[in-house]
DNA sequence: CGGCATCCAAATGGATACTG
DNA sequence: CAGTATCCATTTGGATGCCG
């Protein structure tokens, strides 16, 4: 018993989180085509930083949505990869992307429409 | 022919600007009960402040997720609702705040086995 | 009641240089 | 190669007061 019916709202949250911040779709979108090196990563997102990679990179891993293996060899190497849990997100992900797509055409059409209409 | 086959990452962006920020998702789980009053709104997400309800308000409504409807009379009553395209979120959202279930459960699980593995 | 303006604090993002 | 560390810019969020 809640008194606030709308309290469950803030429910979404955990989910929303793991998602939010500039480059955490991008970085599971890579990773859903397999297992990548942390310099493969960098080159796959365009325009991201060392810093905002290995940040988004230490939340994601401590989510476990992605997991971080070190071989310790020289020169170093660390693959990056998604867990069950990250790939249990791609159906999700995958439902974003074709909904934003739809809508980017839905509005593309409601503007050139709506300007049609101008006076 | 993209010369690089992770560009497509970026297209789920359009999707996720739209859910971006803090007090966006709260806002459309609210709406998907009805349509409701600014004031309502208001009352029904606590915490959240007037210039961040307006800020996202018009953020929701610039991308046709939502509508404003303004009624000329005094006191001023002004009621949002959401539009067909705010509508079709709606299983997205549930299936993202199903996920967040699922997934809280699942790292309380893990960080409670870890804990009891510590040497 | 709904909403704008101002001012301020905090979080986030980024450029650069350095390290094992 | 895969990071850290430092410093700085931008963005975001919030408190408060005023207005039609």
């Amino acid at each position: 018993m809640t008194a606030n019916p709308y309290d469950e709202a803030c429910a979404v949250d955990p989910a929303l989180d793991v998602l939010f911040g500039k480059w955490k779709t991008s970085i599971l979108y890579v990773l859903f085509h397999g297992t990548k090196r942390f310099s493969e990563l960098q080159r796959n997102i365009p325009g991201i930083t060392k810093k905002m990679l290995i940040s988004h990179l230490r939340d994601l891993e401590n989510q476990d949505i992605i997991q971080r293996v070190v071989y310790p060899s020289v020169p170093p190497r660390v693959d990056y990869s998604l867990t069950e849990a990250g790939q249990s997100l791609e159906p999700i992900l995958e439902l974003m992307h074709q909904w934003g797509k739809k809508h980017e055409e839905h509005l593309k059409r409601k503007r050139s429409s709506e300007a049609a209409t101008l006076s």
